[in-house]
RNA sequence: GUCCCCAUCGUCUAGUUCGGCCAAGGACACCGCCCUUUCACGGCGGCGACGGGGGUUCAAAUCCCCCUGGGGACGCCA
């Protein structure tokens, strides 16, 4: 399962305690802030009295439409309702980010991009600097490789690594792993950039393509040979297997015994073979750890690793240390499950002579009943979630939310991340992917996104249930009705269906509602509307009309909103009537009565 | 098995870096109530956690140690 690694299509995983050696990345300026944050209730307040639980903070300043959209998707969205839970000094913080021209120069707000259009990143640097200078050094990369979809772990470590950058005004950039020739496709290469492309996730360089370095690495490769640094290997991988399994019977690491180490020079000769990097037997490794602090590793735990492999192609540890070196990656920030490769990448790095970045393990993400994602139990695949109707943005949403935090606050829009990220601020423990929450999520940006454009994202999923429908100030307006009972647009779709064609009702609720009783009723309804000059303003006084001429609480509702819908549930009756319009309603109200045995 | 990482409500997390402001806050889910032509939305309330044991300290969710539990890595995969 290659393509569900940390470093790119990976899960990941881990939580806390850092020696504080490994917590470089303190930013005074940023822990002031949040501790004027923290302030900012009781500072703001007369009484200054704890706000009781549950109370909540004045919000007559509460500004509901905020037509400028959420950055990063260019989808117009309103005020989060979160927002009436805000501290007074986050609703400042909130509104001047909002602001034309406050704190948004420059930076391209997450605008979408052509593929492979590099983005050199902000320009003017209009913007006072936040934590360091707006301009940074910092260039992070996420590496998958194309073996499949971009998994969600993947793409929460490319989130990270794109809001790490970005906080920091550093560059992202992208970058296929595509030595396992085996198994890397063109197909998959898509795939990873269109989600990518999808979430918002947008790279400043590349994508590079590992194999149009394939020189690069082999030079590195005899170079590191003709130094002595690498011995040839003639090991079949028979031998090695059996070698293994005997030491796991042993109950021992299972590794490479390094018998070919010291081999006579010609002893190699004419014999297939593979080339290996001579791990020191002695002494330690540390790695520090950006999340995690000092991690010590005994020279004698490593492996002797190969990497080239007997056709000569490099391995993963050696490519990923020349790209990252070679492409001036400054962290590699991935998932926890390539904790254990670094001391062999930092012994890597020594030995070719490249300047170490730093790095840092973030924990994975865990399938709904623990361990990693798994393909069987969970839904990995980025693709999935946006045929299902979910909106990018509440998946970055969400995603960023497994494992990193800011305070209480749960709705982030893309350039709120950028600009709050924070390395120290990502949690160390695995978190477990939780379905109901991205639902919430969901739902809550459906809820806020603009109705014409729900519409227009709704027509495939319409079109999947064999209904054609194209953007429409109608469409508009039933999407309209169904905003806030819907959690992803699939949901969306199945409840329009009423709005298109009749559907049968539902038995139990026919039995219940649709009663010989009640027919005349409907009739006479039908026949009131049919009659009315304007069916828009008039039909609640006209149903009004027919129920007190029917004496006193006749339940009316109910059984006319099952005859227009098929179902018990529905947007408000006279919402749906004014979508179905007048004469789709007569007839529907008719052929229920129709349908109702007398 | 060996090595490495991790440990606050069922779940995601705030709080841990500088121990006191935490009889632990928010969100999801769940349960009530209110609103209501149904379903939702929304509002209000409830349930619910510092894994255990030792230290250090006037004081520990926060610092140290051990245990337990969970996870990851051990490839001519990435």
């Amino acid at each position: 399962m290659p393509g569900a690694r940390g470093e790119g299509g990976g899960r990941d995983r881990g939580r806390r305690r850092a020696s504080p050696a490994g917590r470089q990345l303190r930013h005074v300026p940023l822990r002031a802030r949040r501790r004027r944050a923290n302030e900012g209730p009781d500072g703001d307040r007369p009484d200054a009295r704890p706000r009781p639980r549950g109370a909540l903070p004045d919000r007559s300043n509460r500004a509901d439409l905020d037509v400028r959209g959420v950055a990063g998707h260019g989808r117009p969205l309103r005020r989060p309702p979160s927002w009436r839970n805000l501290r007074p000094s986050d609703k400042i913080r909130h509104f001047r980010r909002r602001q034309p021209g406050f704190r948004t120069g420059g930076r391209i707000r997450g605008a979408r991009l052509p593929l492979r259009r590099p983005l050199s990143v902000p320009s003017a640097g209009t913007d006072p600097p936040k934590r360091g200078p707006r301009m940074s050094d910092v260039v992070t990369r996420f590496a998958p490789s194309p073996t499949g979809y971009l998994h969600i772990g993947g793409a929460r470590t490319a989130l990270f690594n794109l809001l790490y950058a970005r906080s920091v005004g550093g560059k992202f950039i992208l970058r296929i792993e595509d030595t396992d020739q085996e198994r890397s496709t063109p197909e998959a290469v898509r795939a990873i950039l269109d989600g990518m492309t999808w979430l918002g996730i947008t790279w400043d360089e590349g994508p590079h393509f590992q194999m149009e370095r394939m020189d690069l690495y082999r030079k590195e490769a005899e170079r590191l040979l003709r130094e002595g640094k690498a011995y040839r290997c003639v090991c079949t991988k028979e031998e090695l297997d059996a070698r293994r399994e005997e030491m796991a019977a042993r109950k021992e690491k299972p590794r490479y015994d390094g018998r070919c180490r010291d081999l006579a020079p010609g002893a190699t000769e004419g014999k297939p073979s593979v080339l290996r990097f001579k791990t020191p037997r002695t002494g330690q490794t540390v790695v520090h750890d950006l999340l995690r602090g000092d991690v010590v590793y005994e020279n004698a735990e490593l492996d002797d690793l190969v990497f080239l492999r007997t056709d000569g192609s490099p391995t993963y540890n050696f490519v990923v240390v020349i790209d990252d070196a070679s492409m001036g990656i400054t962290h590699v920030l991935r998932g926890d499950d390539h904790l254990n490769n670094t001391p062999k990448q930092v012994l890597l790095y020594e030995a070719l002579g490249y300047p170490l970045p730093r790095f840092g393990h973030f924990p994975l993400i865990h399938g709904m009943e623990g361990g990693k994602l798994s393909k069987r139990q969970d839904d990995v695949s980025v693709t999935s979630y946006r045929e299902k109707g979910f909106l990018p943005e509440a998946m970055v949403n969400y995603l960023v939310r497994l494992g990193w935090g800011h305070g209480d606050q749960e709705i982030f829009s893309m350039v709120e991340m950028q600009d709050l990220f924070s390395l120290e601020h990502v949690g160390k423990s695995p978190s477990k992917f939780n379905l109901d929450k991205l639902l919430h999520l969901n739902a809550h940006y459906i809820k806020m996104a603009e109705p014409s454009l729900l519409a227009n994202l709704l027509v495939p999923f319409l079109a999947k249930r064999g209904i054609d429908a194209k953007p429409s100030p109608w469409l508009i307006a039933a999407v309209r009705t169904l905003l806030e009972r819907s959690r992803t647009l699939e949901e969306m779709a199945e409840s329009a269906e009423y709005y298109f064609r009749a559907k049968p009702a539902d038995p139990k609720a026919a039995a219940k509602f649709l009663t010989p009783e009640i027919a005349p009723v409907l009739l006479e309804i039908a026949e009131a509307y049919s009659a009315l000059d304007d069916f828009d303003a008039d039909m609640e006084d006209a149903l009004k009309e027919v129920m007190e001429r029917r004496g006193g609480n006749l339940k009316i509702h109910q059984p006319i909103r099952v005859a227009l819908t098929g179902g018990t549930a529905s947007p408000g009756l006279f919402e749906v009537m004014r979508i179905l319009g007048r004469d789709e309603v007569v007839r529907r109200l008719r052929g229920a009565a129709g349908r109702i045995d007398a």
